[in-house]
DNA sequence: TATTGTGTATGACACATGTCATAGATGTGG
DNA sequence: CCACATCTATGACATGTGTCATACACAATA
């Protein structure tokens, strides 16, 4: 049983890798090695993206070429980093990370408007559910 | 030359490791073992943070029973790593990963109001300075 | 059938990391 | 000054990762 394993931490190589597959959805090992900055030979793509394949990161078709593509989603990725980040770096307040988000990069008057959307939900949501987090 | 090096990509042990140092401030290796879950033995607390010393992660004194400290903060943590995600994971799109965080946790009133802050002052910002991205 | 591509599987080797056991250096009470 | 309690520095060994060179397998063809 493998329920939900929340994606371990990734290594910055595997990050690349899944980051071409997820553009490429599914390639070759040809076709992998031109899609990343493909310095790296032919067999070491090969050795890479099959340990990946040991670990469950990404599957193989049985396809004559071979053919890989993504086994996990960039959201799983996105959510395992996010709460590690919230846990042990943040200490758990999400405020300060947003914070960091939204003044380091320059945002556009829609990605304003979906994160006031957010905002708005979240508000609602914390009205309508009980919440902890020091009791007022 | 300051070597603005955005704090590689740590591991899992060495994030472990740094938080127990944010936590305590200083300590000796003892007070270290004591501090973490304690059940790795005296000196591979030691090989462990000595070899981050090496990485410049942790500082460490010349006293008697020399005391580790963190050589970076959690922000330097937390924006390497954010600026990862975003540029690797996330397309380099915010309202994802702020949608993820405010949609996992449940946040309090106030945090609401503080995010609330931050968007209306990202959104001056937004208005104020000429924003490009996406001129392509 | 022997030859030549094209793909896949193995074996190798260096360096990083996780985990320790021990040897070496030092300060302190007899 | 000696012996012991502490620290610190080294050496070791298994496993994981980065990178390949080669060997092996198999289909198409000369």
């Amino acid at each position: 049983m493998s329920p939900k394993k929340p994606v371990p931490r990734l290594l910055a190589s595997e990050l690349e890798i899944l980051e071409m597959l997820w553009r490429t959805e599914r390639v070759t090992l040809i076709e992998a090695q031109r899609a990343l900055d493909c310095s790296d030979g032919y067999t070491t793509i090969q050795t890479r993206l099959n340990r990946m394949v040991k670990k469950g990161l990404v599957k193989r078709s049985r396809s004559k070429p071979a053919k890989y593509s993504a086994a996990i989603q960039p959201e799983a990725v996105t959510s395992g980093d996010l709460d590690l980040l919230l846990d042990k770096v943040s200490r758990g307040k999400v405020v300060p990370l947003v914070a960091h988000l939204v003044r380091e990069r320059s945002l556009t008057d829609a990605e304003v408007a979906e994160l006031k959307q957010l905002i708005a939900d979240a508000e609602q949501r914390a009205s309508s559910s009980p919440n902890q987090e020091g009791a007022r």
